[in-house]
DNA sequence: AATAATTATGAACGATGTTCAAAATAATGA
DNA sequence: TCATTATTTTGAACATCGTTCATAATTATT
């Protein structure tokens, strides 16, 4: 029953997504809830309706930040060759995927109920994710048109994102870790030759 | 408070999945509820817990019905050709992403918080899902060994599985539906254009 | 007909998301 | 300095959830 004004609301809002991070990577994705958030920053529940519009805000909040987090990841990829460098993407992706696990399932698996749209926030970052992969796609097809490298982009990075999820999930059934590199290595050693090469015959 | 014995225990089982998928398929995810379920067989919802260990052995067996449900459906494939024919799987799987989302959504979202290992009649309709891949792929490559053809077609088939997921999502970003036709034939074609030829210089 | 075995119930428990009147504090103006 | 206003935080309340379990109701068996 009180003001505090202990910290800004800014300072609230950060606060909170942090304990929801830290909730979600050490005790995965059921243990989140309205109550176990506030009562980490020592607020009660009903203050987090004055931070967010309700849960589903703060999930959405929640992915822009792993969004940005992600982003961060692919940047410290320092290939110049673009083959080598889309292999580092796909590393670095499978590699964030393992490391938090609840936060990057999060990504996927929040809003697929119904219609309700995925927030601006989130689609610029996921479109900034796919012109790191388009930039690497037009060195090595300089000619390429920009909507044939829109559309390439995607199919190669929806292949990684598959093989991450069915790694992270375990659905493979195959001895493990080193598979899903052997996979990245085969999606886009293969992938990328089959599109480069047009003559050769049409198999 | 009584003793119906209107219906076998099975057919009470099959009663509550049937529902659970009906409610899956009209009001999505977030309506699946034991009181739910058990509403719609004309149950009390401490009934279900004698047909289910709980809410969750509950999502097993539906989701182990709709893998059968999904292989059925790969089975109507025709095509002999074994290029033509992992194009058809590709397009029957996304078609059943597609019309039922919220069930397909489940088999993969379901049982991620922890440890929880699939249960057995889950991995061997998975398995047997990756087999009918493996016969395709072997068909092109006779010479192929056992692990290579288990590998390449779960490299393949995650690839097919990530253009669902993010269409089905629609983190794509991209003009919608027929963009994920083309984006599977894009992969199909270049991946196994790429691996099938060895020759051709190593680019 | 009496007894045993089964099956369905609904109340109960603890937990969830969310709302909101009230309470407590800070800011402001006198 | 004190009264007033504005802001912030609460905690109780509501409906719902998964789950358990003693008990009631019914069938099966003796």
């Amino acid at each position: 029953m009180a003001r505090r004004n202990d910290h800004s609301r800014d300072e609230l809002r950060e606060m909170a997504l942090s304990a929801a991070e830290r909730v979600l990577q050490q005790e995965g994705f059921k243990a989140l809830s309205a109550r176990r958030v506030a009562a980490d920053i020592g607020y009660s529940a009903g203050s987090l309706y004055t931070l967010f519009k309700n849960l589903d805000d703060l999930c959405w909040q929640l992915n822009a930040r792993t969004l940005t987090q992600l982003l961060a990841e692919l940047d410290r990829v320092e290939q110049t060759d673009a083959k080598s460098c889309l292999l580092a993407y796909g590393h670095a992706y499978m590699a964030f995927a393992h490391d938090h696990p609840a936060r990057w399932a999060l990504l996927f698996e929040h809003g697929g109920s119904r219609d309700m749209p995925t927030p601006a926030s989130l689609s610029e970052r996921i479109d900034s994710l796919f012109a790191r992969v388009e930039v690497c796609l037009q060195q090595l097809k300089p000619e390429m048109p920009a909507a044939e490298c829109a559309l390439t982009a995607r199919t190669l990075w929806s292949g990684v994102h598959g093989i991450a999820v069915l790694a992270l999930r375990q659905k493979l059934f195959l001895d493990q870790a080193q598979s899903a590199d052997k996979m990245l290595q085969q999606l886009v050693d293969h992938f990328i030759k089959g599109w480069l090469i047009e003559e050769c015959r049409d198999a």
